[in-house]
RNA sequence: UCGGGUAUCGUCUAAUGGUAGGACAGCGGAUUCUGAUUCCGCCAAUCAAGGUUCGAGUCCUUGUACCCGAACCA
C-alpha cells in the first residue's frame, strides 16, 4: 500500500497502539482494525492535518488494517469541491499511497444518518426544537449555570417525527427548527446538554445534492465511523469532551461493535501558523500569492519548496504521540529531519548564487578538460557527471574576500583554495572598478599537479569551493526562503492581524544565479544539494519562465562558519 | 465558580513498582576535496508536600500550575 520504504512500515509504539492492541486482545472487534483521517474540505491540508493523517495511517499499518480518507462534508456552507480534490491529492502524496478506493464522504451517508435519527426520535431520544438559536443558547446555560429544559423537550414522539420529516422535505425555514438529542439539559459536560443533531440549511450540497437538513459533527461523525467499519477513531484532545456524546450516539442506534474514539495531544510548531483562518488571510491579503507558496506550512507549499513527503511523515512520527498536554516543538526539529533525509537521498551539484568570474591564466584559451565528479561523494548512488573545466570559471562572491579575517580559508589575494573535484587555485590578481572598488574579476593560476591529490610539497589547502565553467554555466533564478514570520510571532495570540507578523525578507529573489550544465534539463520537483550552499528543488514556474527556477528547501548547517565573523 | 485533560532535561518524548533513556537545541573535540556529513564527549529533567512500599516518575492523599470546553462549525 505504501511507496515509502522506511517511513511508515514500523510506526513507534505509543499509547494509541497499546489501546488498539488491548481491544484486539479483548476481542472487541470481529472486523479488521480500521482508522480514518476525516478532514473537512474547507481548506488546504497543512502540517497539523499531516500529523493526524500520519497517526491514523500508522495505526492501520501497524495492525495490517484499513485506512479511510473521509471527507467530513456535513456543512455545505463552508465546503467546496476544489478542497475535496486538493485534499485527496495531498493525502495520497503525503502517505505515498493511492488510497485504493478508500476515499469516503460523510455526505454519502445522509440517508442512513437520517434513518438513524428517526430511530432516536422513535425511542424518544430526540425531539424537534422550536427555540431560536439565541433561545437555545440562553436555555443551555454556561460553565457555571446549568441549563434548563426546552419547552419542546417533551413533545410527543409522533409530533417530532412528523416535524422532522417536514424539515427534510423542505417545509420549514432555515433556522426555524432543529433536531435535538434528549440527554440532560443540565449535564456538567456542555456537549451533553441536549446537543443539536440536525439543522436546516438553505444550501444544496456540493456532492449529495438538494438536501435541506444537515447533520452536526457530533452526530454525523461517530455514525459515519460506524458505517464505514472504522474501529478506532483518532482525534485531538479538544474532542475529549465530545467522547461521551460520540458514545451516546453509537449506543442508541442500531450499531454493533461501536468504534472507539481515542484522543491524542495536538502539537504546535514554533514560528508556524496552522489556523485555517490565518492561512486564508495570508493568501487573501496577498502576502503570499497562493496556497502553495513555499513558505506556507500547507502540504502543497512544503511540496513545492521541495520537502519530500517522507520527511514530513518522519517528522510527524518522530514527534511521537502522547496524551500529555499539548506543547510546541521548535521548527529546528522539522529542519533537522528534513536535512537528515535530504542529506542521505539527494544528489550533489554545483550552483552559484552570486557569480564572480575567475580567469585562470595558466590554462590556454580554447582548452576544455572534462572532470568526472560523483553526484554523491563516496557513493555510487546517483552515478557521476562530467564537468567541463577551462580558462574561465565562476565562483561565488562569498568565497572571495579582499581582506579576510584570520580563519577565513577561502579565496583571497595571494591565497589558495581547492576547486571542488578540480585543481588548487591561487589568486594572483584582483580586478576592481576603479571608482566603486567593486571586485569585477579575479585572475589566478592552478597547480596542475593537484587533480585528485594534494600538493606534492605538502602544503595544506584548507578550503574547498564550488565553481562552474563559464562556457557551460546555465542561468537560473533562485528563491531563497526563510521563515515567513518574524520572531515577534511568539507574542501573537490570534487576535491581531497576522500580516503584521510577516517577515518582508522571507523571500529573497536571486536572478543572476548559475548552475552546472548537468541541470540544464532538470525536471520540476527535482531535488539537489548545491554543494556548500543548501538544498534546492526545481519550481513549477520553470516551465513558464523560460529558465530554471530553484526553491531553497533548506540551508546547510553552518555552525562553525558563524563564529569566524562573530568572534 | 462547572466539566474534561495533563504535569519528566530549554523543547518533544521513553521508562507499564526495580540503573530516569533517546531525539532536537546548545557547548567542546576528531575526521573531511562541501566550514556539510560522520564520529566522540559535555550540559541538562521526574510540579510541590505528605503517605504506601525493601524500593515510587509510576500507586494513594492534599495542594499548585497549565491546556481544552459555553456554533444551528468541524
Amino acid at each position: 500500500m505504501t511507496k515509502h520504504d522506511d517511513a511508515l512500515t514500523e510506526p513507534r509504539d505509543n499509547f494509541i497502539i497499546d489501546a488498539v492492541a488491548e481491544d484486539l486482545a479483548a476481542g472487541r472487534y470481529t472486523r479488521p482494525v480500521c482508522t480514518r483521517f476525516p478532514p473537512e474540505p474547507n481548506g488546504y491540508m497543512h502540517l497539523g492535518h499531516a500529523k493526524g493523517a500520519t497517526i491514523a495511517y500508522g495505526v492501520a499499518q501497524r495492525f495490517g488494517g484499513l485506512f479511510n480518507l473521509r471527507m467530513d462534508d456535513t456543512n455545505p456552507a463552508a465546503e467546496d469541491q476544489v478542497f475535496v480534490d486538493a485534499m485527496i491529492e495531498d493525502v495520497a502524496w503525503l502517505l505515498g499511497c493511492d488510497l485504493e478506493g478508500r476515499v469516503f464522504y460523510a455526505s454519502d451517508y445522509f440517508d442512513q444518518l437520517y434513518q438513524y435519527a428517526l430511530q432516536l426520535i422513535d425511542k424518544d431520544l430526540a425531539y424537534v426544537e422550536e427555540l431560536t438559536l439565541e433561545q437555545i443558547r440562553e436555555y443551555r446555560g454556561n460553565f457555571f449555570k446549568p441549563g434548563r429544559p426546552s419547552p419542546w423537550r417533551d413533545r410527543p414522539v409522533a409530533d417530532s417525527r412528523r416535524l422532522f420529516e417536514e424539515m427534510k422535505a423542505g417545509q420549514h425555514a432555515p433556522g426555524s427548527l432543529t433536531l435535538r438529542a434528549k440527554i440532560d439539559p443540565a449535564h456538567g459536560n456542555m456537549n451533553m446538554r441536549d446537543p443539536v443533531l440536525y439543522r436546516i440549511l438553505d444550501q444544496t450540497h456540493h456532492r449529495a445534492g438538494p438536501w435541506r437538513i444537515y447533520p452536526m459533527y457530533d452526530y454525523a461523525h461517530p455514525l459515519s465511523d460506524a458505517i464505514e467499519g472504522v474501529t478506532h477513531s483518532t482525534c485531538g484532545k479538544e474532542f475529549a469532551d465530545h467522547r461521551p456524546l460520540y458514545d451516546w450516539c453509537l449506543a442508541n442506534v442500531d450499531i454493533v461493535e461501536p468504534p472507539r474514539q481515542i484522543e491524542y495531544a495536538e502539537i504546535g510548531i514554533t514560528g508556524v501558523v496552522l489556523a485555517k483562518r490565518h492561512l486564508r488571510k495570508l493568501v487573501e491579503s496577498g502576502v503570499v500569492e497562493r496556497w502553495d507558496d513555499p513558505r506556507l506550512p500547507t502540504v502543497r507549499g512544503l511540496r513545492r519548496r521541495g520537502v519530500p513527503a517522507e520527511a514530513i511523515v518522519r517528522f510527524c512520527e518522530e514527534l511521537g504521540v502522547s496524551d500529555g498536554s499539548p506543547g510546541s516543538v521548535d521548527t529546528a526539529r522539522l529542519e533537522a529531519t528534513l536535512r537528515d533525509y535530504l542529506n542521505a537521498e539527494v544528489p550533489r551539484v554545483m550552483g552559484i548564487l552570486n557569480p564572480l568570474k575567475v580567469t585562470i591564466e595558466n590554462i590556454p584559451e580554447g582548452q576544455v578538460e572534462q572532470l568526472d565528479a560523483p553526484f554523491m561523494p563516496d557513493s555510487d548512488a546517483h552515478g557521476s557527471r562530467s564537468l567541463p573545466f577551462s580558462r574561465e570559471i565562476y565562483i561565488d562572491r562569498d568565497d572571495f574576500m579582499k581582506d579576510p579575517p584570520k580563519k577565513y580559508y577561502r579565496l583571497a589575494p595571494g591565497r589558495e583554495v581547492r576547486l571542488r573535484y578540480a585543481y588548487v587555485l591561487a589568486c594572483t590578481e584582483v580586478i576592481e572598478d576603479p571608482e566603486t572598488g567593486e571586485v569585477l574579476e579575479l585572475r589566478g593560476t592552478i597547480d596542475p599537479d593537484t587533480k585528485g591529490k594534494n600538493p606534492a610539497d605538502g602544503r595544506k589547502i584548507k578550503g574547498t569551493i564550488h565553481w562552474i565553467d563559464a562556457g557551460a554555466a546555465v542561468p537560473a533564478e533562485v528563491r531563497l526562503y526563510t521563515n515567513l514570520f518574524t520572531d515577534a510571532l511568539e507574542a501573537f495570540d490570534g487576535s491581531q492581524a497576522i500580516q503584521d507578523y510577516v517577515d518582508p525578507s522571507s523571500l529573497e529573489l536571486v536572478t543572476g544565479a548559475l548552475v552546472e550544465p548537468s541541470l540544464r534539463d532538470a525536471k520540476v520537483g527535482h531535488r539537489v544539494q548545491f554543494e556548500r550552499v543548501g538544498y534546492f528543488a526545481v519550481d513549477p514556474d520553470s516551465e513558464s519562465a523560460g529558465h530554471l527556477v530553484f526553491n531553497r528547501t533548506a540551508t546547510l548547517r553552518d555552525n562553525k562558519f558563524k563564529k569566524i565573523f562573530k568572534g
